[in-house]
DNA sequence: ATTTACATTAAAACAATTCTAAACTGTTGA
DNA sequence: TCAACAGTTTAGAATTGTTTTAATGTAAAT
């Protein structure tokens, strides 16, 4: 299976069709060896200056979401005046540097698995996430 | 030491002088028994409601920050339109309910502590958060 | 081919936050 | 007492990230 025929699967799966804007998305994103983190700004430019293709905005943000829905992302939460997204999908933590506004994947190596021995009566966890803020050591948090 | 006196010593260690405005913000994140959480949003509204007294969003703003820079509020990292604060300053974690987007404390029976193994280089930690996320069962996932 | 449903786009709308500039307040010190 | 000044407050404007809109375009299905 070519990668064409594998962005047009997880596309459809995620209720697009497969057109030629959307395409170059996940060119951007899946084809990288490595997984990587990105805000919508850092993705549309990527596509504008690699690509030099120009995509409106909304076309980049549906197409996001639609994959988040669909689990082909995930969002990382931290405040910020912006979101991050992870094109690794997969139970893992991160670090935060404050210094650069880097995310950074924790390996499983960095950090014991967390243990929830209480939830919420009712609920369902549908997610663990921890965040690790960091910062050059005579910084003042943030 | 009564109420006042607290909160003009929070405001003078936080470097903002005490201004009827500014106690009256103290007065309402300060003064409850139980530590809560919050937003700018909420804040505002509490003032202009409970204390009928307007105080202009700039002002909020630069006051809440101070407290957050000196350690008086935490903000919690969730991804969201908005910034939550937290009056509860200590080592805690997190439930976010996807349902109601309310945010409720882990209390230390929830959670084991989370065991950092390895630090990013020439960094320090300068927090740990814990984040899961819940939702009723039938429920997909945000 | 024609129809129909979905896409793309630029631009407008929107919401949270920050900035600005002018008016105000309180303190200090002549 | 009063002038000067540093810090405050405020409304409104500006900014930024994101979402919506409405017009136009395109692809798939009949």
């Amino acid at each position: 299976m070519n990668n064409i025929s594998i962005y047009t699967k997880k596309l459809r799966e995620s209720g697009l069709r497969p057109t030629r804007q959307r395409l170059k998305i996940c060119e951007v994103l899946f084809s990288p060896e490595k997984t990587f983190h990105f805000t919508i700004n850092d993705l549309t430019k990527i596509i504008g200056d690699k690509l030099s293709e120009k995509i409106s905005l909304a076309t980049v943000y549906n197409t996001i979401h639609a994959f988040k829905k669909k689990g082909y992302l995930k969002e990382i939460s931290i405040n910020s005046d912006k979101s991050y997204f992870d094109t690794n999908v997969t139970e893992h933590h991160h670090f935060f540097d404050e210094d650069t506004n880097e995310l950074i994947d924790c390996g499983s190596d960095d950090i014991d698995s967390v243990n929830i021995k209480q939830n919420i009566t009712g609920k369902k966890i549908k997610s663990v996430e921890v965040l690790i803020k960091v910062a050059s050591d005579n910084q003042n948090q943030k």
